[in-house]
DNA sequence: CTGAAAGCGCTTACAG
DNA sequence: CTGAAAGCGCTTACAG
């Protein structure tokens, strides 16, 4: 088993700046200085420097600068799914301002799991990451209340920090909600249905609020039987509005309580032989395209991610320690399918 | 200026291993065992270590620990755009794959900047991250030689390395292309349009190819005016696919280069008052349910990221160093608008 | 303008 | 089962 003396060559074997000094025939500090181009180097030194670093093929190990300054540069983004659309421009929103601060970007996704959520969370303050950005999977974040008294900058965003004080970046989500379903009854439907995330989601509670409060503020019932909360698996979605539309008195309208609900509604809405109404919460491309357009609650996604990750740079730089909240409003986009009238 | 003594707590006072160790009585390696759960520690040390470690809050500090160990289980994935959704499920794949590695991910987007490209790469590789998944914006990657021979394992996604021998992981462009124009001819189309992205891709390039072998086999000619190469935005593939369904003899049928192509065409065509058949590379949300539902050659994002990912870490096992390409097939899905006869 | 020494917080290689 | 010493590759604080 002569195969235990593997080459290893890891990054055991790259050239330091101790050996960049030792071929260009200066002390450490000198290198250094060039590394980082500090001032105070003869032109000539610096020459000299820089051709051993070329020769040589260095380049600064970053994790023995970061061990010596205390600061990463770089921040973390805990969401929920990558592959969710709704992520996509709130993360690359994110990066943008991490970028103009000269931080990099360490994520990963929850998949809505709390204990995959904490797990990640703990990796990236063991990477010792300046910040985090994080869009909770979970309800109960007191795991982080040593990582906050030692100085990681925190902001969750999309939904609240459980039972600790934390920055947060919300979207107007019961507001939304409400404005989508008071616009549905104001196109003359009655039996309204709600479809939504689960529950213990805060944007799924606060939606739901908000489609109940419509109803309310209306002076109409609202059956148990409209409303479905519960995975946005294709298959569940599909089901609960199959059920929501059948029935003695079925639903005229639907409310989509997110973008992965309300392309799955499109499907079902698009095989019923009676018009229904629709609309969603969240924008989502092409839905102008539809026929009819799909009506939304639009929330700006990459405005999400761009307040929350200023307000975290605004933090590290020396911002107050009290905790803040910001919510940015929604906006009700007309296309067609919240406008249909009831059918029969 | 007594404001130049700031707090400053950064995580300069953060406990460590030797904090944890003075509290608990033991030794600074025993808190390392404990910490790593290494065996050969009594029950009862244990849990005084436990205690002062919960006392204390006490998070290992892991750029101490790469700097030792060498590994800093992490890998970097450079792409265009994290907000493009051909990004998203390719992104979570390759996160999957270094979580079952035990790795983070690292990311950025070169927002198909060669300079910023390459600006992200170095950056990660000073952070000695153990591997990169590149999708590459430039040409020449003889910038990442060095980092190479010191052992960083990289893989090229949806597009090849320039100037380099590395791996890479390749839809079938080419192929997949002339199976598509291909089908437009077999509906009776003798006038095909193709618009793509800047002619530098690769991707780009291969399915221009694509597209002429098509034509070619077909013994169809290829009009200077039925091509046009350029950027993704609306605007520029708007007024493309204007200029090419205009004139005295109009193309048919068009041939879309990739999702960001396809989508805005579809806006143009929806204005149009004759049927164009349409083919996109890529396939997208909802396409299926448009009128008519938009006919494609799909690729497998996910495939890709997994593929990529996959040969990175068995590389990272000690896999042999020749450099492997690896192809994907595409497929063709038929949805209407790419089976529309000729108009007139 | 330049550099030697100490130290960041861990792990490694040993010794007991 | 336990721990003291050395060292990973940089930067800091000083001294010349």
């Amino acid at each position: 088993m002569a195969e235990t003396a593997r080459p290893e060559h890891r990054y055991g074997n790259r050239p330091t700046m101790k050996d960049v000094a030792a071929r260009a025939g200066v002390g450490l500090k000198t290198v250094s200085r060039v590394v980082n181009g500090e001032p105070g180097v003869t032109p000539d030194t610096e020459r000299r420097v820089q051709e051993a670093i070329e020769a040589l093929g260095f380049r600064r190990n970053d994790s023995a600068r970061v061990l010596r300054k205390g600061r990463t540069a770089s921040i973390g983004l805990v969401l929920e799914d990558l592959a969710d659309p709704f992520y996509g421009p709130l993360s690359r929103a994110v990066e943008e301002v991490a970028r103009a601060h000269g931080a990099l970007l360490i994520n990963g996704s929850s998949a809505e799991d709390p204990d995959r959520e904490q797990e990640l969370v703990l990796a990236l303050c063991a990477r010792r990451v300046d910040g985090l950005v994080v869009i909770p999977a979970g309800d109960d974040h007191r795991y982080l209340e040593p990582e906050l008294k030692a100085g990681v900058a925190t902001v969750f965003v999309d939904r609240p920090a459980g039972r600790i004080d934390a920055d947060v970046v919300l979207s107007d989500n019961f507001g939304g909600a409400r404005d989508g379903v008071a616009h549905l009854i104001a196109h003359g439907h009655r039996r309204i249905g709600f479809i939504g995330d689960q529950p213990r989601i805060h944007t799924a509670a606060e939606r739901l609020r908000g489609y109940r409060a419509a109803m309310t503020e209306a002076g109409l019932p609202v059956h148990d039987s409209w409303v479905s909360l519960g995975s946005t698996a294709p298959e569940r979605v599909r089901s609960a509005a199959e059920a929501i539309l059948s029935g003695p008195e079925p639903v005229t309208a639907i409310f989509a309580g997110n973008n992965r609900v309300t392309v799955t509604v499109v499907r079902v809405l698009a095989d019923l032989d009676r018009p229904v109404a629709l609309v969603g919460f969240d924008d989502f491309e092409l839905a102008d395209m539809l026929r009819p357009g799909v009506t939304v609650i639009a929330q700006d996604a990459a405005a999400l991610g761009r307040t929350a990750a200023e307000r975290l740079f605004h933090r590290l730089d020396g911002a107050p320690d009290t905790a803040q909240r910001f919510e940015l409003s929604t906006r009700l986009i007309r296309r067609g399918s919240g406008e249909l009238p009831p059918a029969g």
